[in-house]
DNA sequence: TGATTTATACCACTTTAGTGGTAGACTTCC
DNA sequence: GGAAGTCTACCACTAAAGTGGTATAAATCA
């Protein structure tokens, strides 16, 4: 990406922007941001696999991708994550440079910015200023990930169904409206909570019973904030 | 701590032969050994919680440290990790500064170094070659929580139990003899797999009648690796 | 030493979660 | 437009996990 095109100073806004990066000073943004590519998937793509992240690092500013584990016994599925624009990945291939075995798809159109894997780990040693960002980002993945083991252990499938609205109203301007989680299926939400489609099918219902959601097909409303809120503190 | 005398000799070959912190130079552990501090904990103590965390940082020395959540609706509790000599806590608070709302017991008696908080992260900024033993540590850490909740949405008690011995026995020069889990009550055994104690226990009753282990009070010693493994495999 | 507490084995029972199926509505793709 | 596929609602059934209890042995403590 050359600098002074149009594309590097959108992408520069981008990185300014991004709620994890926008520490990093305008001379270093300058500097490594002409060693970025652009790439692009298709929903329903696997954009990332393990052989390739081994290899690359990408800054997602476009769409969504799912990541998730299969047990290869049963083929139950487990959402791990959902990356988002301005999420990272592979984060772990980032640290340890060991391969980490996940599937991923894209839930949108995606759009990705690339970088070597060699490259972006010799800026990491070369300017301290990178941990500023990256150990809060850190922390935070490492919080979801110990949360989410807790979560399994300790809630039921009910209490795990209604954080998992909860979480997505939280972080949301519009909290009506699902963002992270918007226009999934029940089997995909099934897979986030780790349960099947039919137990948070029938969670689902007694939501729209009690007037809390409504259900389109790929689309769920909040319609009731505060009622789910209290179901979350009494679940 | 100062230099020149025993205690620091001694924990200076701590750091070089820790299997973490071996990669930092002589001149850097010299210059940050003198600001720890040595603390002790007897055997059922509390030794961290999240006030002091927030405030100070501390390498372990001697003993384990179980870290845990309780679910306040129901009192049950999941163990999260295990920490031993050559880990450090609070790591998630080192990253973001936040504070990590979780619960710990000493399972023996401990022994740790300990630090101002502050104080590790200037070490941090100014030294770009803690990163270079850090990084790893987290990407393990963060392999070890995905790892975690991925095997408790995809598996069943039963997988999860065998898992449990496994990953121990893997770790370990002696392998009939359980080291992180050794001597927990079935009790701890099952908070470390998300159950309860009851079910744990059916599949220790399963796991004798193979003659894959033996128990005994607050102890475990497995008699047929080769078997647990095979168990493993097709579980 | 005797009393109390803790740990384990074992059993019956309840609840929750998971499975497998049908039917109908909506999409997508020829 | 029609066929095929996907998504959701709903139902009955099964399996797994969790609960609550007793009995006994070992450890701890007064």
């Amino acid at each position: 990406m050359k600098k002074g095109t149009t594309k590097f100073n959108y992408y520069f806004n981008f990185i300014k922007n991004s709620p994890h990066f926008s520490g990093l000073s305008n001379k270093i943004i300058e500097e490594i941001l002409p060693e970025f590519s652009i790439e692009n998937w298709k929903k329903g793509d696997s954009p990332f696999n393990s052989e390739l992240t081994k290899n690359k690092f990408y800054l997602i500013t476009k769409g969504r991708v799912k990541v998730f584990q299969i047990n290869s016994a049963n083929g139950k599925e487990y959402i791990i994550e959902i990356l988002a624009s301005g999420n990272i990945f592979d984060i772990i291939c980032l640290l340890d440079s060991q391969e980490h075995h996940v599937f991923t798809e894209a839930l949108d159109d995606i759009e990705a910015l690339s970088v070597p894997m060699k490259l972006a780990k010799e800026w990491i040693n070369k300017h301290p200023e990178f941990n500023k960002t990256l150990l809060p980002y850190l922390g935070n993945q490492m919080r979801f990930f110990e949360e989410n083991a807790t979560d399994l252990a300790l809630l039921n499938t009910w209490s795990r169904t209604i954080k998992l609205f909860v979480k997505d109203v939280n972080t949301n301007l519009h909290p009506s409206q699902l963002k992270l989680i918007n226009n999934l299926s029940h089997t995909d939400l099934a897979n986030l909570i780790g349960s099947a489609r039919n137990v948070l099918n029938r969670h689902l219902q007694k939501l729209k019973e009690d007037k809390v959601i409504e259900v389109e097909r790929n689309h769920i409303e909040i319609k009731n904030i505060e009622a789910l809120l209290n179901k979350f503190k009494n679940s």
